[in-house]
DNA sequence: ATTGCAATTGATATTCATTCTCATTATAGC
DNA sequence: GCTATAATGAGAATGAATATCAATTGCAAT
């Protein structure tokens, strides 16, 4: 199996596209936790560690990353983009918790049938699918109940 | 079956939020047609028609209506959240192209099975769930081939 | 009809994520 | 090392959405 790093060269050296500093520590960093991640936590995170790459460098490396079936948008909340791995890992799909942001995920092997009949039904060319399920988790349910 | 109106109004009075001309105004242009449709282009509507009501008291009415389940966010493209009646109307999913901004709806009753399947296991409280197909149509690709 | 008061409005300022600009610097192939 | 081209950082710009606030309106009680 391919490294990130392979798979990420190979990508940019396809678009004439440069390995540069700055997208190797972006990319060490995103994949060091399995977590969702938006830009600014990213951000931090790399500042902390005296990586000074600016919030430009990061959007831009972003749909880099995206175009190499790296990462994906996961889901939207309160105005930010979460991201998520994809490489190595199955499909599936979120639920987020409206009030505190916690989010679950879930299998849903059906999502693909129903994308399938549509695609054949439609003669869409699909470039992403998503089912989001947005509302409250057990914990906050459990505290507004007090 | 009770009218848009009546179904505002009642919302309105147990809120103690009162039935305004631009209320009734902006709920009006949205029913007049099915479409799906953003902020910008419903104030430009109504502007034609003589209404000025300003962008901020569109804003603010939007939530309402949704608290009165009379509409819905559909999806989201270019930065703009497309709405879109739901009183009335069958449950159903969206494909955008992500070329030329066309929606296309289509029935999924699979999806409300997966929901309560999730629901049932995680002990959610859902509030909305929905699946989202982008992509490309078939006039746009029969462009690009050219 | 008048009053009182909370709700509403419009104009405008503000916020904030994201994108753009451009001068300077780095990368990779020769 | 040299060169062409891509990349970067700093800060400005964008644009949808929200907040502010003085002036206005709706409506229920008089
Ligand atoms: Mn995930
Ligand atoms: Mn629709
Ligand atoms: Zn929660
Ligand atoms: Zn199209």
């Amino acid at each position: 199996m391919e490294t990130e790093t392979e798979i990420f060269k190979k990508y940019l050296n396809k678009k004439n596209l440069k390995f540069t500093h700055e997208r190797q520590s972006i990319l060490k960093e995103i994949f060091l936790t399995h977590n969702h991640f938006d830009i600014e936590s990213l951000y931090e995170r790399l500042k902390t560690k005296g990586k000074n790459i600016s919030r430009a460098t990061i959007y831009r490396t972003i749909p880099l990353l995206i175009e190499s079936n790296l990462i994906n948008k996961a889901i939207r909340y309160k105005d930010r983009i979460y991201y998520e791995h994809i490489y190595g890992h199955k499909s599936h799909s979120h639920f987020i918790c409206i009030n505190c942001g916690k989010i679950i995920e879930f299998e849903n092997d059906e999502k693909d049938k129903i994308i399938k009949r549509i695609k054949r039904k439609y003669n869409f060319k699909i470039v992403e699918s998503k089912l989001i399920i947005r509302g409250y988790c057990k914990n906050c349910l459990k505290k507004e109940k007090k």
